[in-house]
DNA sequence: AAATGTGAAGAGGTTCACAGCG
DNA sequence: CGCTGTGAACCTCTTCACATTT
């Protein structure tokens, strides 16, 4: 399956579980494009599904569970993934509520924090762990996804050793460059970043603005 | 400027400005590579950089504090920007603090919630507002951007109010496809469909690992 | 008739190879 | 000689057009 796809098929999944929980049993690439704002063509929606096998009808559209199913088989949602947070700020909490919520395949299996008030404190009966025998608690609990919320300065350190610990991806919030020998996949947040891509755009908007006038 | 360039142009913002802390006043195309884990190779930042101005010099490498000042400016980080934010729980609170630690530029103008114990409160001088005069407050206050962290359902209504409201960029944080009709400049940030990206190629991972046994 | 599936054309971005300059 | 700047080749993904199936 071609790199960008993931995102999309990601898309689909949660699209098609809302249609259903809307009462749809059927969808057609038309419909599915509709409720993603039409910010995927028609087109590139048949294309995408059609390269997961055969799971359309002609001339009918797609029944929803069976593509559901086959959506949350590749995207790797049909085993259970354990997390280790790193950095129980208030964004390591956000993330914790939010990933729980969200996919109930994904568990909180060990958090870290520097912070002495924070440490030994349970979240949803994980006790918060101080960053000293990082490697092996996130071992012992199997963590196969390491999520670092922490200061930038901190991050590169704490990927290391979360690979240490057999973590073999990493959602990184840290505006930090991570280095990493081992193959661990690695996908980077920036929030700032995310907002100078705004400001960018809102200041060409600008620019263009003037030079029509 | 081409689209997928951006976020590459912050990321060189941020490095240069790291190499300038660590003492640097200038840096090859090579050299920022390595900065960025040749994630990016040599050719594309000359590529990118190009496209900017003459900012180079052949034989020597690029003097960091005016690339800096240029990508600032590209960027529209010399200009300050107004936020609002609507949901001050983890999620609201930690981006709040990051937004304004992170970039000087962007100062958070308004503050709104549902949560009754959350109204009325302060963070760094703002009061939490509830939500009923949220586009008369967005635009007394002059917000550009808006930064959407309520749960799903929520979240188009909040989208429309903020463009009522004169916000023309969002940052939806809200697993949902906002439908808006007025100029505004969306960007998603989708955490479960981040997890997801990193399960699919876990998942893949192992695949290619058992076809090679 | 309606909607999927798909080879071919097209667009967009990246990499290459090297010219140009200090 | 080192490093930038850039036209051309290359490649990848998207869009088009239409054959195909129910």
């Amino acid at each position: 399956m071609i790199d960008p796809a993931i995102p999309r098929l990601y898309a689909y999944h949660r699209a098609l579980r809302e249609a259903k929980v809307s009462g749809k049993s059927t969808i057609t690439s038309h419909g599915l494009a509709a409720m993603l704002g039409h910010s995927i063509s028609s087109t590139q929606i048949r294309k995408d599904l059609s390269a997961l096998g055969t799971l359309g009808r002609r001339g009918f559209g797609y029944a929803i569970d069976p593509l559901v199913e086959q959506l949350a088989f590749v995207l790797g949602l049909e085993q259970d993934w354990r997390v280790a947070i790193v950095g129980f700020g208030y964004l390591g909490h956000a993330l914790a509520t939010f990933i729980t919520s969200r996919e109930s395949r994904f568990k909180i299996a060990s958090i870290f924090d520097v912070a002495p008030e924070l440490i030994g404190t349970a979240w949803q009966g994980i006790v918060v762990a101080d960053t000293s025998n990082m490697e092996t608690i996130v071992q012992d609990a199997g963590c196969n996804i390491g999520v670092i919320a922490v200061p930038a300065p901190a991050a590169q350190a704490t990927a290391s050793r979360l690979a240490s610990g057999g973590v073999r991806a990493i959602l990184n919030f840290a505006p930090a460059t991570l280095h990493l020998r081992a193959p661990v996949i690695v996908r980077n947040i920036d929030l700032a970043g995310e907002m100078s891509i705004l400001t960018h755009w809102l200041t060409a908007a600008d620019a263009s603005r003037e030079a029509e006038a």
